[in-house]
DNA sequence: AATTAAATTTCGCCT
DNA sequence: AGGCGAAGTTTAATT
């Protein structure tokens, strides 16, 4: 049975300078002046407790009272979790101005931007838990698998795709939109690629389509389309065929793989020679 | 200067039986006792400290060392916060099993799902502050104009409802209650108007019908109906048919933005005169 | 279970 | 600043 709140002002490893402050059961007085040094000395801040949340902007919302998770980063953003689900009940994305102040032992915190001009209000009436770190993060975070790694890995080794295969360029601006990849086949034909990362469905394949036509109206050179992806959709085999189009399975994984074989390669490095 | 871990078993406030447990700077052997207990319970988790995280499943992700933020929820969802940044850098949603182990006083956490089949582990060699939560939450979420706004932006623009159309009052009494809106259209017909925030139901409609039969038994007038909404469910749209009841298509976001560009406008004409 | 459409989508890149 | 496309998109609704 403790009622009193708690505070540590120094962590004991990695670094004397990283402040820590926790605070247990703090009355909103407390509370309150914990978060303005955090928000002073832009710490994250996490708060546990009881709060309704009202959210005005480009949409309006508003949450009824029960306890929550609310987390401020030093870059302005906001989000609070309730006790389910993945995705925030609400939030707002950095650039955010934060306030604080309590009103009758209610801690409100709101976060307020302009364009879009919109605010999350949040009013804490308990608190569990009010915590203030400094977190430091230099981590680098990579993503293997995705869509950029298999265009970077058929740029790098065209000859998965196609024997004889050789890109012109990537992310090429054709009327509807992007081409993945564009090059030329052994024959000398014009190739569009459209990769997918995962099953490639008919959004994928009209897609391609229409680059495809958008070529066909703009040069009288032959132009075939492929389907660069892991799988495709049942009804998709039909609709290639239909439409005069190619399939190419290429493994996400094995496109991860060969990159990381020949790592820091970045994507313009690959059409500068040729 | 504190090294010790703290531990409150009980929050003083709301209700007695509403556990907190609090680790600051815990090794890793507390720490795994602590969520171990967490995990039993299925209480909501938050550890703040140093970790890698590794991400394999439809993609693969590999996040090097660095001061975060995990919540690991009662649902089975997990999410990763850097110090900054809206979105999670790593997360897994709900349904996730959660495995927990200490392994050379480091504490690894994994967050596995099938379907599709993919796993996020982090692993901490510090931890800053460790909380076990028992989140009570039922408030209610709403997003959007509530009934009432999207009645006030209807009085406000008629036209959105139908060209023509002209309210003569809302909340007025009918038989069975009040109807929403209530007005004449451009032939000069009765116009009853249901309105429903969210996908109207048979329920809406059968209200609005009563309403309708009710003013015919006392008047010899036409009297159209029409429900007004974002969304009508499936086997509605044939009901309102049978029973010669019309639907409008009405976007409370967009109720809700007109509200507030009205109040702009006001406010802008108000400046213009002086 | 598969498909489609919307999201306070966010985020990035390019015009 | 605005517009378009992608995302480990997610989520909900519908077939």
């Amino acid at each position: 049975m403790c009622s009193c709140s708690f505070i540590s002002y120094r962590r004991n490893t990695l670094r004397d300078r990283n402040p820590l402050t926790v605070l247990i059961n703090p009355i909103a007085a407390e509370a309150e002046k914990a978060v303005r040094v955090a928000f002073l000395h832009r710490r994250t801040l996490i708060v546990v407790g009881r709060c309704n949340v009202i959210y005005k902007g480009r949409a309006k919302s508003k949450l009824e009272p029960g306890e929550r998770i609310a987390i401020l980063k030093s870059d302005g953003s906001l989000l609070i979790h309730r006790s389910a689900g993945y995705e925030p009940v609400n939030w707002q994305p950095p650039g955010c101005i934060f306030n604080v102040r309590n009103r009758k032992d209610i801690l409100e915190i709101e976060a307020r931007r302009q364009r879009p001009r919109e605010s999350v209000e949040v009013a804490f009436d308990n608190i569990q838990l009010l915590s203030v770190h400094d977190l430091t993060d230099l981590g680098e975070f990579s993503l293997y698998a995705s869509e950029e790694d298999m265009q970077k890995a058929i740029l790098l080794d065209p000859s998965m795709l196609e024997e004889g295969f050789e890109p012109i360029s990537y992310e090429k601006k054709i009327e509807p939109g992007f081409v993945d990849v564009y090059g030329i086949d052994m024959n000398g034909k014009l190739v569009v690629v459209e990769i997918k990362r995962k099953t490639a469905g008919k959004e994928a394949v009209l897609q391609l389509a229409k680059y495809i036509n958008a070529i066909r109206t703009k040069s009288t050179r032959e132009v075939r389309g492929i389907l660069a992806a892991p799988r495709i959709a049942k009804d998709v085999q039909r609709m290639l065929v239909t439409l005069g189009l190619g399939y190419k399975f290429v493994d996400p994984k094995k496109c991860a793989e060969m990159l990381r074989r020949s790592q820091t390669v970045k994507l313009a490095d690959f059409l500068q020679d040729s």
